[in-house]
DNA sequence: CGGCGACGATAACGTAGTTCTCGCTCTGCG
DNA sequence: CGCAGAGCGAGAACTACGTTATCGTCGCCG
């Protein structure tokens, strides 16, 4: 996290002594500024799980970091970039959660962890997870600075290519391109459901799962699956 | 359009003249009303479509309609109501419109050009239509105000609902609930595309449908569909 | 120890949504 | 035809929020 620009040095071989000299002189500087961030940052975190919105004023985030509005224009660009900081974070902590729930099993049985873990965070009704709504609020910043929310989403995308891949390589798969297989899954699950109409209830993530599933395999692959799903869930 | 709310008659049939005398005594300022708000709605249309960007002021609504304020709310009981309104109609257009695309061919058919107007008109990117941001911000709406947006999508949903039904009545689609499955496809041609990380394109409409296709259908009505495709499109 | 950069408190500004006030007009009705 | 009252137009005012600027202070480094 510390001394992140040092490569920086373009040119004389020099510079980088002089780099070093300045890394120190500033590195309590620097420590200290990175505390601030990250109060900030846990003060939106948790004023964001009590409201259970994102709601929430510069003002109040100040107020409950102990610090000032000043501090925090000098930190952030604005409102828009504590929540790009918020959501990376969150999109790293989701991507581990994914990795340790898809750890084990046939690359579809981990697809599937992934699916409906995400499914399940975007999802406005459900509160299995601490901080739900930052995908939620993903979609919003979506549309008003769509290049970074996209950056954003590259770890979590490039996770499922992995496993998209290994199930094409498995044989798992139709035909196709794994990396475009792999937008559109993340894409369906990401999505905000309780979209359709009056009375009828909101799509479940085993739902969701099951769709997505027969849109990647071949009708064979599914039957095997959905088959050994009455057995035990053994390697 | 006119007399909508004549049947709250209850008890004697008394009340319908006196309905209908009220009725007519008030006709002429119902209608004056009503113009009014669509001059609102009309004004609004215009300047999103000006600006391509549904971030407009209630100020710019009103100058344009050559309304005032006052007015404005007394009509809606905010922006969101506007939006809300302006949502409606579009949904209401967009049915049509896709009816109108859908009007022949076998369900399948009619379901991919279904999903084709869906995926395209709530692409950030396509300018195909002339409004294309409603949706864009229907995704805004849904989480402010989730219930008048879902009720505001029961149209469509139903109207999916029924080619869905006829597929399944023609036994192209694998055995499960119409319902959700026309719920999940609205759902996944309704996302905002553009997610996935960096250097990747978003997901065209066509890929979208493809997805769809296989999660609904088994691989042997689809492999017949795209078999078809080389020849012409007769019935 | 002196300067300098960072920080905290706070006032101020711009914008947008919403409400209020006042005066006029136009409609409906006797 | 004339009156009363509701509805409406114009615009100021109010509120909330994001953002920026000012100024005094404190701590660190030379």
């Amino acid at each position: 996290m510390a001394r992140a620009d040092e490569d920086e040095v373009e040119a004389g071989g020099d510079a980088v002594w002089r780099e070093r000299a300045i890394e120190r002189s500033t590195r309590g500087a620097r420590e200290r500024a990175a505390m601030r961030v990250q109060q900030f940052l846990d003060a939106a975190r948790e004023i964001i799980s009590e409201k259970d919105s994102i709601e929430f004023t510069v003002q109040e985030i100040v107020d409950r970091s102990k610090q000032s509005l000043r501090s925090f224009y000098q930190y952030f660009d604005g409102k828009h970039e504590l929540l790009l900081a918020l959501f990376e974070e969150e999109m790293a902590d989701t991507v581990a959660r994914i990795r340790e729930a898809s750890a084990d099993g046939d690359p579809l049985d981990r697809l599937e962890q992934a699916v409906l873990i995400l499914y399940d965070i975007c999802s406005p009704e459900r509160r299995s997870s601490i901080q739900p709504l930052f995908f939620e609020f993903a979609q919003l910043l979506l549309i008003s600075h769509p290049d970074e929310v996209s950056r954003a989403y590259t770890p979590l995308f490039e996770y499922l290519v992995g496993i998209v891949d290994d199930a094409a390589k498995a044989g798992f798969l139709r035909p196709g391109k794994p990396r475009r297989q792999a937008a559109i899954v993340l894409q369906a699950s990401t999505t905000t459901a309780g979209r359709s109409g009056g009375g009828t209830h909101p799509i479940t993530g085993e739902e969701m799962w099951e769709f997505c599933l027969h849109a990647i395999v071949p009708d064979d692959v599914a039957a095997a699956r959905s088959k050994r799903t009455s057995r035990s869930k053994s390697t």
